[in-house]
DNA sequence: TCTCTGTCGGTAAACGTTCTCACACACGTT
DNA sequence: AACGTGTGTGAGAACGTTTACCGACAGAGA
């Protein structure tokens, strides 16, 4: 069972190979005769575009690079998801390469990438610093899009939310429902994420309560660091707590818990991305939702007009609006709470 | 900055193309000089081999695909990240397709990763039968392995994890710490995983006790259903509730605590798969976890077996052993509990 | 009737590799 | 001196497409 090629539709078909290549990749067209036969014989032989030759050729594999932190992290899988099914719509495949949190290997995948012939790069870029270089270097050698996270600016395209819309949410949601003593339990990282929903969070505190100095805490973006951050700042009672994603909230609610506080009656908690866990949470998280699959859409349209521009060089960063999604963490007091 | 090719370094080098294919796909020795003028000529220039071109001459894009049911069920993405970690050790890539549990969807996509001329194919099937006719025909054209579930037997080779070995781990546990009537709480799927765990399950349960009817509920591997089975079999007062994964042992402990029942005091619960969440539910949850770096490793280690040989027959049923993870959802009763 | 324009089809040259030959030359053996 | 036997190298044919170029032929306008 060897593949059916072309040469042998065209025997089979009576025509040359150049008409048959003409009339199945319907690059122009052809007598309405031909075209029957060709594609008679085509599906007769079961032919099958060799997508490798096809891209030698025309110097396109139609592939798609993504390189991403960790995908172990809840988040990206969604992410991947929507960006897959967007690809496969338009006919693209997609490469995908998870790097551990490591920029070395960030940088290795890239190239491995690049090596690849991918037509373009998604990368989610691990760390705002580190990942720089190589980032730009591989901005230079394809079309490349920067998702949810960006490394400095003007080395790429970027698309991702909001963070500052999304933090506005959470504080605009949190005042209206009576919580002024609010504290952040964020991530000290400086990928942009980090950053912004950071200064976001502070900008916002700062102008509802000008001089009162909110707590800020600075870990990861992990439960772990959820659960110790919740537990060092209980002893100021907040009356919110306000986290930089969905897994930090997540400990902070156990740890609160287990510490015997009640949420929301004492304290209301908030987190960022709505992923799984946060509605499986107790109480079910309020969060900030992601509009996943615009991203997506965003970034592929970027890709693919990069592709047709052929290197026009201004740099875009789009950002998309969040939603609030309100769940019971947020709930107002009851009575015997207060 | 158009791309060096084979001739330039050719034409740098002043060696011909044949000769310096030959130095850098290291296929053949050629002389001490050569070797050394055409790597200096190809780091000055900064060669990089096409991929594509070679692919086409050699038929193999070095690529594998990879089809999966649900990318954002949490247990996917520990094989994906294995899955990619093992392949790019070996210099391949993979290529990802995520089927949203359709079957339909997932027929295409394998063609789809096929016409791209993937190396091998490695499947998670969405559906015992429904999944059947395409994974078959797949495996007539590519190598293919199927992981952690499978379609029929004698189909393509199979990776996965000892369910029934894994189930017997968790009865065991449970008998020595002293449980004596359970529930099992299972998906109704077809799939081979959720039907090898509850036959194991049922086994090793008429084992223990060879009269005693354990009560079975069957739904799907989801939190929510877990929820919902806990509710529905509490009425019965088991001391243990084995469930058939993780997402449905966590929403068991939820529902089980607003009921206001006490785990592990009054009932233990057990999961299976190990996934994120599980050490994060509240209590901890003793669970099965899965081989998951030893079933990429196996994968790929059969993938290239079958490449190697092309084309000998015999199938292959890779089972590894789990190992039992004891947490504090099935910890020993404590008197006050009692 | 003679161009002129347009459509349809074929020939052959790419795309960048790998790999089969064949050739040249240096040995050692008869 | 004639003959194998290696060893290193180059010429050139694949791999399966796409596409530039050209020729043939038909219909239309003069």
């Amino acid at each position: 069972m060897t593949e059916v090629t072309l040469r042998e539709v065209a025997r089979e078909s009576g025509y040359s190979v150049a008409t048959v290549s003409r009339v199945l990749s319907g690059t122009r067209a052809v007598g309405a005769q031909a075209e029957r036969r060709v594609r008679a014989a085509a599906e007769r032989l079961g032919y099958r575009p060799n997508q490798v030759a096809r891209a030698l050729r025309s110097r396109s594999t139609g592939t798609i690079g993504m390189v991403l932190p960790q995908i172990t992290n809840p988040f990206f899988p969604m992410l991947v998801r929507a960006v897959e099914h967007e690809l496969h719509s338009r006919g693209r495949a997609l490469l995908i390469a998870d790097c551990d949190d490591d920029p070395a290997v960030e940088a290795d995948r890239v190239n491995a990438l690049l090596n690849r012939q991918v037509d373009a790069l998604l990368v989610i870029p691990v760390h705002e610093e580190h990942s720089r270089v190589a980032v730009a270097a591989a901005a230079e050698r394809a079309p490349l899009v920067q998702l949810d996270r960006r490394c400095g600016t003007g080395v790429a395209d970027t698309v991702a939310v909001d963070n500052a819309a999304g933090m506005a949410l959470v504080l605009d949601h949190l005042a209206r429902t009576g919580r002024g003593r609010p504290c952040f339990l964020g991530s000290a990282a400086t990928d942009s994420a980090a950053v912004e929903r950071r200064a976001a969070y502070e900008a916002g505190v700062a102008a509802l309560d000008p001089e009162g100095a909110s707590r800020v805490e600075l870990g990861d973006f992990s439960v772990e660091w959820g659960r110790d951050a919740a537990e060092r700042v209980w002893s100021e009672r907040p009356d919110a707590l306000v986290c930089a994603n969905d897994l930090i909230a997540v400990g902070a609610i156990q740890q609160l818990r287990r510490m015997g506080v009640d949420v929301p009656g004492q304290v209301a908690v908030t987190g960022f991305d709505d992923v799984a866990i946060a509605s499986l949470a107790e109480p079910a998280l309020t969060t900030v939702r992601q509009p996943v699959t615009g991203l997506a859409e965003e970034a592929v349209r970027l890709l693919d007009q990069r592709l047709g521009e052929q290197g026009s060089r201004p740099r875009h960063a789009v950002r998309l609006a969040p939603e609030l999604v309100a769940r019971a963490s947020t709930a107002p007091r009851t009575e015997e709470a207060q």
